[in-house]
DNA sequence: ACAACCATTGAGAATGAGTCTCAATGTCAG
DNA sequence: CTGACATTGAGACTCATTCTCAATGGTTGT
């Protein structure tokens, strides 16, 4: 199941309607960069002639994050960058405060930690935010 | 040393002058809530009868995070919050989404992850932030 | 103690990301 | 096809944070 078919049964189930908007904008999320932000994938929009306004890319987003497509994440002081989710995909963040390189990365001990926290205080975990913030290897020294 | 003193060596170390404002915020800073957002911090010093404008609030907490003395957070979509750190403080959070109860807990095994990240890819890291978002035990269920 | 220099402050304007409004438009079940 | 009602778009709005700049106040050297 691609992503427009999980989208368009996500619509469905919730009564929402298949707008043309609607799957328009998953189509240029698609084509975006790894990581991108609310403007970016405006001015794309704005480029290949799709007249969609501002708030109907928000109120999309936010349903692509909804139904699990993207995953929304807020890196420093900075604004909210979408990153569209892949089956499996489950890393965290590094970021370079110097030269702005992403690099993603997943050490199964991340988990380890949250289980353990789950056991010690009887909590129930729905989400988590963990991002690293440093030099990369070119920027160091 | 404590934090007034490590905050005047701060200031005298950068060339900053020692202002009534300065201090008065720290003080108020650290009669606060373990946690809190600059609104509340102003509300309190206006409770107080210290009049001190709200651009002057933001600048000093600038400071005080640039001397350590103070982290700052973002929980989720909220705004800033800050909390006044102590030696060797070195802890993560959890937030209930439906109480808004903050857990605050330390895992060594962060640091492990971080040591790995750095061995793999070369990075130098400077600063990180880790939340976790969820049910608290009398939340969940 | 004083002057002079320059950092700091405050009031309010400006910014900017994100949200809301509501009339016009589009979708879709029946 | 049509009615019911969800969605859209343009721009107003919000709200946290930052900026502006004239007035104020610390600090240093004498």
């Amino acid at each position: 199941m691609n992503y427009s078919q999980i989208f368009c049964e996500y619509l469905k189930k919730h009564d929402l309607k298949n707008t043309t908007e609607r799957l328009t904008v998953l189509q240029v999320v698609l084509a975006m960069d790894k990581h991108f932000d609310v403007e970016s994938l405006i001015d794309r929009l704005k480029s290949q002639q799709k007249k969609i306004s501002r708030a109907t890319v928000y109120r999309t987003m936010e349903l692509l994050v909804d139904c699990g497509l993207v995953t929304k994440h807020r890196f420093g002081e900075n604004g909210r960058v979408y990153e569209p989710k892949s089956e499996r995909d489950n890393h965290d963040h590094f970021l370079c405060v110097s030269c702005g390189k992403i690099i993603e990365f997943y050490d199964p001990e991340i988990e380890g930690i949250h289980q353990r926290l789950c056991e010690r205080f009887g909590v129930e975990i729905l989400d988590y935010s963990h991002q690293l913030y440093g030099k990369c290897n070119k920027c160091s020294g």
